[in-house]
DNA sequence: TTTAAATATACCATATCGGTAGATTTTTTG
DNA sequence: CAAAAAATCTACCGATATGGTATATTTAAA
Protein backbone atom coordinates (compact mmCIF):
# COMPACT_ATOMS: atom_id res chain seq x y z
CA UNK A 1 0.00 0.00 0.00
CA UNK A 2 3.02 2.45 -0.90
CA UNK A 3 2.87 4.55 -3.87
CA UNK A 4 5.61 3.17 -6.08
CA UNK A 5 9.20 5.55 -6.09
CA UNK A 6 8.15 6.04 -9.30
CA UNK A 7 4.76 7.93 -8.63
CA UNK A 8 6.90 9.75 -5.83
CA UNK A 9 9.46 10.84 -9.12
CA UNK A 10 6.86 11.89 -11.39
CA UNK A 11 5.09 13.73 -8.84
CA UNK A 12 8.02 15.75 -8.15
CA UNK A 13 8.74 16.41 -11.95
CA UNK A 14 5.42 17.52 -12.46
CA UNK A 15 6.54 20.16 -9.81
CA UNK A 16 9.64 20.97 -11.24
CA UNK A 17 8.10 22.15 -14.08
CA UNK A 18 4.97 23.68 -12.70
CA UNK A 19 7.56 25.86 -10.64
CA UNK A 20 7.78 27.89 -14.04
CA UNK A 21 4.33 28.42 -15.18
CA UNK A 22 2.82 32.03 -15.55
CA UNK A 23 -0.50 32.20 -14.96
CA UNK A 24 -2.40 34.14 -18.17
CA UNK A 25 -2.75 38.27 -17.86
CA UNK A 26 -4.84 40.66 -19.86
CA UNK A 27 -1.71 41.29 -22.09
CA UNK A 28 -0.06 37.49 -22.49
CA UNK A 29 -0.95 34.15 -23.03
CA UNK A 30 -0.83 31.53 -20.00
CA UNK A 31 2.77 29.78 -20.77
CA UNK A 32 4.80 26.88 -19.29
CA UNK A 33 8.88 27.55 -19.58
CA UNK A 34 10.18 24.71 -21.64
CA UNK A 35 12.75 23.12 -19.32
CA UNK A 36 15.00 20.35 -20.97
CA UNK A 37 15.25 16.89 -18.81
CA UNK A 38 18.93 17.58 -17.44
CA UNK A 39 17.71 20.53 -15.56
CA UNK A 40 14.50 18.45 -14.14
CA UNK A 41 16.75 15.66 -13.20
CA UNK A 42 19.04 18.32 -11.30
CA UNK A 43 16.50 20.15 -9.52
CA UNK A 44 14.14 17.14 -9.04
CA UNK A 45 16.74 14.85 -7.86
CA UNK A 46 15.75 11.67 -10.13
CA UNK A 47 18.40 10.28 -11.99
CA UNK A 48 18.25 11.55 -15.89
CA UNK A 49 17.55 8.55 -17.60
CA UNK A 50 14.91 7.64 -15.07
CA UNK A 51 13.36 11.09 -15.54
CA UNK A 52 13.38 10.73 -19.61
CA UNK A 53 11.44 7.10 -18.92
CA UNK A 54 9.20 9.37 -16.61
CA UNK A 55 8.61 12.25 -18.75
CA UNK A 56 7.50 10.19 -21.40
CA UNK A 57 4.79 8.57 -19.54
CA UNK A 58 3.47 12.08 -18.63
CA UNK A 59 3.67 12.99 -22.54
CA UNK A 60 1.58 10.42 -23.62
CA UNK A 61 -0.47 10.86 -20.59
CA UNK A 62 -1.32 14.12 -21.81
CA UNK A 63 0.20 16.28 -19.03
CA UNK A 64 3.05 16.93 -20.57
CA UNK A 65 4.23 18.24 -24.13
CA UNK A 66 7.70 17.75 -25.18
CA UNK A 67 10.31 19.29 -27.95
CA UNK A 68 12.61 18.19 -29.84
CA UNK A 69 15.36 19.00 -31.21
CA UNK A 70 18.14 21.84 -29.84
CA UNK A 71 16.17 24.28 -27.52
CA UNK A 72 13.59 21.63 -26.98
CA UNK A 73 12.70 20.15 -23.44
CA UNK A 74 9.43 19.72 -21.72
CA UNK A 75 6.44 22.22 -20.87
CA UNK A 76 3.20 21.80 -19.23
CA UNK A 77 0.36 20.83 -21.37
CA UNK A 78 -2.36 22.31 -18.60
CA UNK A 79 -2.27 24.55 -16.11
CA UNK A 80 -0.97 23.44 -12.73
CA UNK A 81 -4.18 24.02 -10.83
CA UNK A 82 -5.61 21.28 -13.80
CA UNK A 83 -3.67 18.77 -12.97
CA UNK A 84 -3.78 16.54 -10.06
CA UNK A 85 -1.72 14.29 -7.90
CA UNK A 86 -4.11 11.24 -9.41
CA UNK A 87 -3.86 12.34 -12.67
CA UNK A 88 0.24 11.30 -11.96
CA UNK A 89 -0.23 8.74 -10.24
CA UNK A 90 -2.55 6.91 -12.53
CA UNK A 91 -0.51 7.87 -15.29
CA UNK A 92 2.39 6.08 -13.68
CA UNK A 93 0.92 3.11 -12.17
CA UNK A 94 -2.82 2.57 -13.71
CA UNK A 95 -5.79 3.46 -12.44
CA UNK A 96 -5.88 2.58 -8.92
CA UNK A 97 -8.07 -0.11 -7.00
CA UNK A 98 -6.98 -1.08 -3.91
CA UNK A 99 -7.66 -4.74 -4.26
CA UNK A 100 -7.11 -7.26 -7.28
CA UNK A 101 -10.27 -8.36 -7.83
CA UNK A 102 -10.48 -5.87 -10.60
CA UNK A 103 -7.40 -6.74 -12.09
CA UNK A 104 -6.72 -7.91 -15.44
CA UNK A 105 -5.88 -11.34 -15.81
CA UNK A 106 -6.48 -11.91 -12.13
CA UNK A 107 -7.90 -15.52 -10.96
CA UNK A 108 -9.93 -15.16 -7.42
CA UNK A 109 -8.74 -17.98 -5.54
CA UNK A 110 -12.14 -17.64 -3.61
CA UNK A 111 -13.60 -21.48 -4.13
CA UNK A 112 -17.19 -19.45 -3.01
CA UNK A 113 -19.56 -19.06 -5.85
CA UNK A 114 -21.03 -15.76 -6.68
CA UNK A 115 -19.51 -12.28 -6.49
CA UNK A 116 -17.02 -11.93 -3.97
CA UNK A 117 -18.23 -10.26 -0.46
CA UNK A 118 -15.42 -8.11 -0.18
CA UNK A 119 -15.46 -6.18 -4.00
CA UNK A 120 -17.44 -3.65 -2.99
CA UNK A 121 -15.74 -2.36 0.22
CA UNK A 122 -12.91 -2.41 -1.66
CA UNK A 123 -14.37 -0.48 -4.77
CA UNK A 124 -15.93 2.08 -2.25
CA UNK A 125 -11.85 2.54 -0.39
CA UNK A 126 -10.54 2.81 -4.02
CA UNK A 127 -13.09 5.61 -5.26
CA UNK A 128 -12.55 8.05 -1.67
CA UNK A 129 -8.83 7.57 -2.14
CA UNK A 130 -9.08 8.50 -5.77
CA UNK A 131 -11.06 11.35 -4.35
CA UNK A 132 -8.41 12.33 -2.55
CA UNK A 133 -5.56 12.31 -4.53
CA UNK A 134 -8.14 14.09 -6.90
CA UNK A 135 -8.50 17.33 -5.03
CA UNK A 136 -5.09 17.90 -4.43
CA UNK A 137 -3.75 19.72 -7.64
CA UNK A 138 -0.10 21.03 -8.29
CA UNK A 139 -1.05 24.93 -7.98
CA UNK A 140 -0.56 24.56 -4.27
CA UNK A 141 2.99 23.06 -4.52
CA UNK A 142 4.09 26.45 -6.37
CA UNK A 143 6.49 28.29 -4.11
CA UNK B 1 -1.11 0.93 -4.73
CA UNK B 2 -2.89 -2.44 -4.36
CA UNK B 3 -2.62 -4.69 -1.15
CA UNK B 4 -0.72 -7.31 -1.53
CA UNK B 5 -2.47 -10.79 -2.01
CA UNK B 6 -1.12 -11.62 1.31
CA UNK B 7 -3.83 -9.13 2.67
CA UNK B 8 -6.34 -10.32 0.64
CA UNK B 9 -5.67 -13.87 1.94
CA UNK B 10 -5.78 -12.56 5.40
CA UNK B 11 -8.96 -10.84 4.99
CA UNK B 12 -10.70 -14.05 3.39
CA UNK B 13 -9.02 -16.10 6.81
CA UNK B 14 -10.78 -13.94 9.17
CA UNK B 15 -14.25 -13.51 7.11
CA UNK B 16 -14.01 -17.70 7.13
CA UNK B 17 -13.32 -17.63 11.09
CA UNK B 18 -15.73 -14.92 11.74
CA UNK B 19 -18.25 -17.01 10.13
CA UNK B 20 -18.16 -19.67 13.59
CA UNK B 21 -19.04 -16.34 15.97
CA UNK B 22 -22.29 -16.90 18.02
CA UNK B 23 -22.99 -13.17 19.77
CA UNK B 24 -23.26 -13.89 22.89
CA UNK B 25 -26.76 -14.26 25.00
CA UNK B 26 -28.18 -14.41 28.10
CA UNK B 27 -26.91 -17.68 28.97
CA UNK B 28 -24.06 -18.09 27.08
CA UNK B 29 -21.08 -16.53 26.39
CA UNK B 30 -19.67 -14.78 23.18
CA UNK B 31 -17.99 -17.84 21.50
CA UNK B 32 -15.49 -18.59 18.17
CA UNK B 33 -16.12 -21.66 17.27
CA UNK B 34 -12.75 -23.59 16.69
CA UNK B 35 -11.52 -24.25 13.10
CA UNK B 36 -7.86 -26.01 12.58
CA UNK B 37 -6.17 -24.25 9.18
CA UNK B 38 -6.69 -26.85 7.01
CA UNK B 39 -10.46 -26.19 7.06
CA UNK B 40 -9.77 -22.63 6.40
CA UNK B 41 -7.38 -22.96 3.75
CA UNK B 42 -10.00 -25.35 2.30
CA UNK B 43 -12.44 -22.33 3.03
CA UNK B 44 -11.02 -19.47 1.50
CA UNK B 45 -9.07 -21.27 -0.92
CA UNK B 46 -5.53 -19.87 0.48
CA UNK B 47 -2.81 -22.17 0.08
CA UNK B 48 -2.63 -24.25 3.65
CA UNK B 49 1.34 -23.56 3.95
CA UNK B 50 0.84 -20.04 3.53
CA UNK B 51 -2.61 -19.72 5.78
CA UNK B 52 -0.39 -21.55 8.18
CA UNK B 53 2.55 -18.63 7.84
CA UNK B 54 -0.58 -15.92 7.66
CA UNK B 55 -2.32 -17.10 11.01
CA UNK B 56 0.76 -17.28 12.73
CA UNK B 57 1.10 -13.53 11.86
CA UNK B 58 -2.68 -12.93 12.73
CA UNK B 59 -1.98 -14.38 16.14
CA UNK B 60 1.24 -12.00 16.94
CA UNK B 61 -1.38 -9.14 15.71
CA UNK B 62 -3.56 -10.31 18.43
CA UNK B 63 -6.31 -11.22 16.52
CA UNK B 64 -6.61 -14.87 16.66
CA UNK B 65 -6.18 -17.30 19.38
CA UNK B 66 -3.97 -20.55 18.66
CA UNK B 67 -4.72 -24.17 20.24
CA UNK B 68 -2.00 -26.47 19.65
CA UNK B 69 -2.27 -30.55 19.68
CA UNK B 70 -5.21 -32.67 18.75
CA UNK B 71 -8.66 -30.80 18.61
CA UNK B 72 -6.39 -27.48 18.41
CA UNK B 73 -7.03 -25.17 15.83
CA UNK B 74 -7.86 -21.19 15.09
CA UNK B 75 -10.57 -18.96 17.07
CA UNK B 76 -10.97 -14.91 16.96
CA UNK B 77 -9.90 -13.26 19.78
CA UNK B 78 -12.25 -10.85 19.71
CA UNK B 79 -16.31 -9.90 18.22
CA UNK B 80 -16.15 -10.11 14.50
CA UNK B 81 -17.53 -5.87 14.87
CA UNK B 82 -14.50 -5.21 16.75
CA UNK B 83 -12.06 -6.41 14.16
CA UNK B 84 -11.44 -3.75 11.04
CA UNK B 85 -10.14 -4.56 7.48
CA UNK B 86 -7.37 -1.91 9.12
CA UNK B 87 -6.38 -4.36 11.80
CA UNK B 88 -5.93 -7.42 9.27
CA UNK B 89 -4.16 -5.41 6.85
CA UNK B 90 -1.42 -3.44 8.75
CA UNK B 91 -0.48 -6.64 10.39
CA UNK B 92 0.30 -8.16 7.58
CA UNK B 93 1.70 -5.40 5.85
CA UNK B 94 2.69 -2.38 8.69
CA UNK B 95 1.29 0.51 8.95
CA UNK B 96 -0.47 2.04 6.31
CA UNK B 97 1.54 5.22 4.77
CA UNK B 98 1.55 5.73 0.99
CA UNK B 99 4.48 7.61 0.73
CA UNK B 100 8.17 6.43 1.45
CA UNK B 101 9.36 9.85 3.45
CA UNK B 102 8.09 8.49 6.69
CA UNK B 103 9.54 5.02 6.11
CA UNK B 104 12.47 4.03 8.18
CA UNK B 105 15.91 3.91 6.53
CA UNK B 106 14.43 5.84 3.56
CA UNK B 107 16.50 8.40 2.20
CA UNK B 108 14.88 10.71 -0.18
CA UNK B 109 16.86 11.99 -2.55
CA UNK B 110 15.38 15.91 -3.38
CA UNK B 111 18.28 17.69 -3.10
CA UNK B 112 15.98 20.79 -1.84
CA UNK B 113 16.51 21.78 1.82
CA UNK B 114 14.21 21.45 4.71
CA UNK B 115 10.81 19.57 4.77
CA UNK B 116 9.12 17.95 1.56
CA UNK B 117 6.27 20.03 0.40
CA UNK B 118 4.71 16.65 -0.73
CA UNK B 119 4.97 15.16 2.82
CA UNK B 120 1.72 16.89 4.68
CA UNK B 121 -0.46 16.25 1.87
CA UNK B 122 0.68 12.31 1.62
CA UNK B 123 -0.27 12.04 4.99
CA UNK B 124 -3.66 13.74 4.69
CA UNK B 125 -4.43 10.65 1.81
CA UNK B 126 -2.77 8.35 4.55
CA UNK B 127 -4.97 9.05 7.08
CA UNK B 128 -8.05 8.92 4.85
CA UNK B 129 -7.24 5.72 3.57
CA UNK B 130 -6.61 4.70 7.12
CA UNK B 131 -9.86 5.87 8.07
CA UNK B 132 -11.94 4.22 5.80
CA UNK B 133 -10.56 0.94 6.21
CA UNK B 134 -11.05 1.20 10.25
CA UNK B 135 -14.69 1.74 9.57
CA UNK B 136 -15.17 -1.99 7.63
CA UNK B 137 -15.26 -4.28 10.37
CA UNK B 138 -16.05 -8.29 9.61
CA UNK B 139 -19.64 -8.73 11.37
CA UNK B 140 -20.77 -6.87 8.01
CA UNK B 141 -19.31 -10.20 6.15
CA UNK B 142 -21.40 -12.83 8.09
CA UNK B 143 -23.60 -14.30 6.10
C1' DT C 1 1.97 -43.30 24.07
C1' DT C 2 0.28 -42.14 19.91
C1' DT C 3 -1.67 -38.80 17.08
C1' DA C 4 -3.12 -34.37 15.50
C1' DA C 5 -2.55 -30.15 15.64
C1' DA C 6 0.35 -25.45 15.75
C1' DT C 7 5.24 -23.30 15.61
C1' DA C 8 9.86 -22.06 14.19
C1' DT C 9 13.02 -21.59 10.83
C1' DA C 10 14.72 -21.76 6.63
C1' DC C 11 14.58 -21.90 1.90
C1' DC C 12 13.21 -20.99 -3.10
C1' DA C 13 11.29 -19.10 -7.64
C1' DT C 14 9.40 -15.48 -9.95
C1' DA C 15 7.71 -10.84 -10.96
C1' DT C 16 8.13 -6.20 -10.23
C1' DC C 17 10.73 -2.21 -9.56
C1' DG C 18 14.30 0.96 -10.05
C1' DG C 19 17.70 2.00 -13.12
C1' DT C 20 20.84 1.94 -17.35
C1' DA C 21 22.48 1.77 -22.41
C1' DG C 22 22.70 2.44 -27.32
C1' DA C 23 20.95 3.61 -31.55
C1' DT C 24 17.62 6.73 -33.84
C1' DT C 25 14.95 10.73 -34.89
C1' DT C 26 13.92 15.53 -34.83
C1' DT C 27 14.93 20.37 -34.58
C1' DT C 28 17.62 24.44 -34.11
C1' DT C 29 21.46 27.12 -35.25
C1' DG C 30 25.83 28.47 -37.22
C1' DC D 1 23.96 22.15 -45.38
C1' DA D 2 26.32 20.38 -41.38
C1' DA D 3 26.70 19.89 -36.63
C1' DA D 4 24.96 19.80 -32.22
C1' DA D 5 21.45 19.22 -28.84
C1' DA D 6 17.66 17.60 -27.56
C1' DA D 7 13.85 13.79 -27.16
C1' DT D 8 12.41 8.80 -28.41
C1' DC D 9 12.49 3.80 -28.99
C1' DT D 10 13.79 -0.51 -27.56
C1' DA D 11 16.10 -3.38 -24.93
C1' DC D 12 18.38 -4.95 -21.06
C1' DC D 13 19.89 -5.73 -16.09
C1' DG D 14 20.28 -6.41 -10.95
C1' DA D 15 18.13 -6.34 -6.54
C1' DT D 16 14.38 -6.89 -3.72
C1' DA D 17 9.85 -8.19 -2.26
C1' DT D 18 6.36 -11.35 -2.82
C1' DG D 19 4.13 -15.63 -2.91
C1' DG D 20 4.86 -20.13 -1.71
C1' DT D 21 7.08 -24.57 0.17
C1' DA D 22 9.73 -27.91 3.32
C1' DT D 23 11.46 -29.83 7.58
C1' DA D 24 11.98 -30.40 12.14
C1' DT D 25 9.98 -29.30 16.68
C1' DT D 26 6.67 -28.51 20.28
C1' DT D 27 2.30 -29.01 22.49
C1' DA D 28 -1.90 -31.07 23.94
C1' DA D 29 -5.67 -34.32 23.68
C1' DA D 30 -7.38 -39.01 23.51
Amino acid sequence: MQLTLESDYAIRIISVIAEGWNDPSESEAAASVRMDAKSISDISGVPLRFSLKILRKLVAGGLVRSYKGTRGGYELAKAPNQISVLDVVEITEGKIHINRCISKDFVCTRPAEGPCKFKKCFDDISAEIRNSMRNITFDRFIE
